[in-house]
DNA sequence: GAGTGGTCTAGACCACTCG
DNA sequence: GAGTGGTCTAGACCACTCG
């Protein structure tokens, strides 16, 4: 068992119990470290994930001090696709990859003028024969010259897209929302119509521009956020 | 001038040009560090904010990965109901709130014996007449003796258990799901059997013991998750 | 069994704050 | 000048992964 968690849980109780009034430093990480019997070290790492969370700030020649209280809430991280499938044979298949031209609707999301050149990406990936992903994807192919001539079946398009076609993506927005599948999904992820998904949509900006929009389908009988925090 | 930075940005460099191939490891700790000429502690800490930063993820044992780039850094919070609920008339309605023995299914999820008291809290939360959300709550009664003489209809059981019972709830631990709801929570949300919904199920600590243990279904066509980031 | 990351020690020197 | 946090060293033992 190792010895900063509990320096930690107990700073922290400390720090919500009051003991360390604000404006006035803690004990001093030496002190600490010999209260606790470990190395400074180690009493460090303990307040390194204090301040990390937020409960202590610390200003160097002068101490380290409690933050004000502090609302916090858990958040889920979105696992990369080689992170949470363990499975050996990842696989991934292109089903279509072309060129066309911007409907109504995708110029909208993509924020260009209809018939202005859009390229789509359609691939589903799966551990071992089990379907778990599909990915729909609109790059504006202005931005993304070349996007096809590249090996789309790599593990990620934002790698080609930041690595290869030296595209710099300044942000990126997210939504995701529980659906049920339509009967086209379905079919390419083996399950029944209707089944329950997630939806992960996401949207890359070069700065103003916008660069990609995707949605993500991942099965929901085989994908699950979590997370764990300490309030 | 310190050390960790420059290894940290040549390696982000590394990473981002491509010079370490997903789904093979980066070179060990110790490699590393008598590339850089510094002890291994030193190319831990560099290590250690990639990690933190999403660019590379650790297998105790097996090596250090770099992340696939599509996913990084995405998270989602979680928003408290009165939050996410804009509407002005939030209704609380307790179908049921009781004493209860645990079952032995309850009795695993809660770590307590079986046939040892629960408070059992089922509630439907709305906006308007829109119903949102259904909560089943599991309470070790034990830890939290009168819970079933306060209000109920308020608006978070967890303020309950730590503002008035005084519990410290030391960690929380949290999955999201999406699946289809049966016909008892389908018929509750007004919504068809079937339905997509977020599944939430979250377990709260005081220490090690579990006070609470809560699944909330969440109307999959009225909530939605939302997260910007920059890469 | 060899190699990996996780944790820890007992020092050291430094830049900085404060009275 | 005394005390603080920031960084770093050169080890050590451990749990875990992998072939």
């Amino acid at each position: 068992m190792a010895k900063y968690p509990l320096i930690k849980t107990t700073l922290k109780e400390r720090l919500l119990g009051g003991n360390y009034p604000e404006g006035l430093p803690l004990p001093s990480e030496p002190q600490l470290a010999k209260e606790f019997d470990v190395s400074r070290m180690t009493a460090r790492r303990a307040i390194d994930e204090l301040e990390r969370e937020g409960y202590v700030y610390r200003v160097q020649g002068a101490g380290t001090f409690p933050t004000g209280k502090r609302f916090r809430q858990g958040v889920f991280r979105v696992r990369p696709f080689r992170e949470w499938v363990r499975h050996p044979e990842q696989r991934t298949i292109v089903l279509r990859a072309a060129e066309m031209r911007a409907t109504s609707e995708i110029a909208i999301v993509m924020q260009v003028q209809p018939g202005d050149p859009i390229v789509f990406i359609h691939r589903l990936r799966s551990a071992g024969d089990e379907p778990l992903l599909i990915e729909k994807r609109y790059v504006n192919a202005n931005l993304a010259p070349d996007l096809l001539s590249h090996d789309l079946a790599v593990e990620s398009i934002h790698e080609v897209l930041v690595g290869h076609i030296g595209l710099h993506i300044t942000r990126v927005e997210q939504t995701l929302e529980a659906v049920n599948l339509r009967q086209e999904e379905a079919d390419l992820l083996h399950v029944g119509a209707g089944t329950a998904a997630f939806l992960l949509r996401r949207t890359s900006y070069s700065g103003p521009k916008r660069v990609s929009y995707v949605n993500y389908w991942v099965r929901g009988d085989r994908y699950t956020f979590q997370d764990s925090f300490e309030p």
